[in-house]
DNA sequence: TCGCTATGATTACACCTGTAATCGAATCGG
DNA sequence: CCGATTCGATTACAGGTGTAATCATAGCGA
């Protein structure tokens, strides 16, 4: 249930919560290189065992072959990470995350809105 | 200059930044003691060691042993790992971010007027 | 002066990570 | 039926990480 994942393994889990169907390492691997990760087919395979191992993906077998699909939610998965940044860097506030962010790259105008939004909401 | 910590690099690390005299490896062992973390003083040394070998910290000798301070400032390393969790988590957008956090957990009233006097800074 | 102690340096070692090669079995094409 | 291909599984291996023991040495206390 407490999974972590490696950076190389966050890539392959992407592809596989951004797909409604799930994948074989071959159609993963040809996503991947796709974008700008170029692995061989051998380590995505490697990958696909370790998060096999932690259990955040689930195999099925489809004829010699498996198709694999997430067995960890994103969103869980993302609020984990968030948290752990915030607690550690920012002494668990939001505020001083946003300053640093905001200092560091002006926000851009719609984001500025979505947070108007969302502040409002959560008002209500 | 661009320099990854690891976990265990940051402990020590925040220790260094928050104090504004140089610290010897005891003194930042008996800091840590304090806390939660309870390392031995051979593993404060050993972190050091790497931290000096990155050049993350600076050494000045007095006389049989070390003063150490920090050799680069948190809010850089605060901002490229803030940074990198956000692109690499929420597309480069801050709102997602805010409102995985805030969904997770609400956030404190205090928090949130510190959210919304930035905004209306940001604005001015 | 001489052993004890504190200190940085060196070495250790298991586990994680990125990145893959290889192996053995299954299957497909001919 | 046989060789080529395709898979998953196993193994590899260097570099990072957490955690520390050990070593050499320089000074302190008696």
């Amino acid at each position: 249930m407490d999974v972590r994942l490696s950076e190389a393994e966050w890539e392959v889990m992407e592809v596989l919560w951004a797909s409604p169907q799930p994948l074989t390492a071959t159609d993963i691997d040809e996503t991947l290189s796709k974008g700008d990760r170029n692995w061989s087919l051998a380590t995505v395979k490697s990958l696909l065992s370790r998060l096999l191992a932690k259990q955040a993906v689930a195999p099925a077998k489809d004829g010699r072959r498996f198709l694999y699909s997430p067995a960890i939610e994103r969103s869980a998965c993302v609020a984990r990470e968030s948290r752990r940044l915030m607690d550690r860097l920012f002494g668990g506030r939001l505020s001083p995350l946003i300053a640093q962010l905001a200092d560091d790259e002006p926000l851009a105008a719609d984001d500025v809105a979505a947070i108007e939004k969302l502040l409002r909401e959560m008002k209500a």
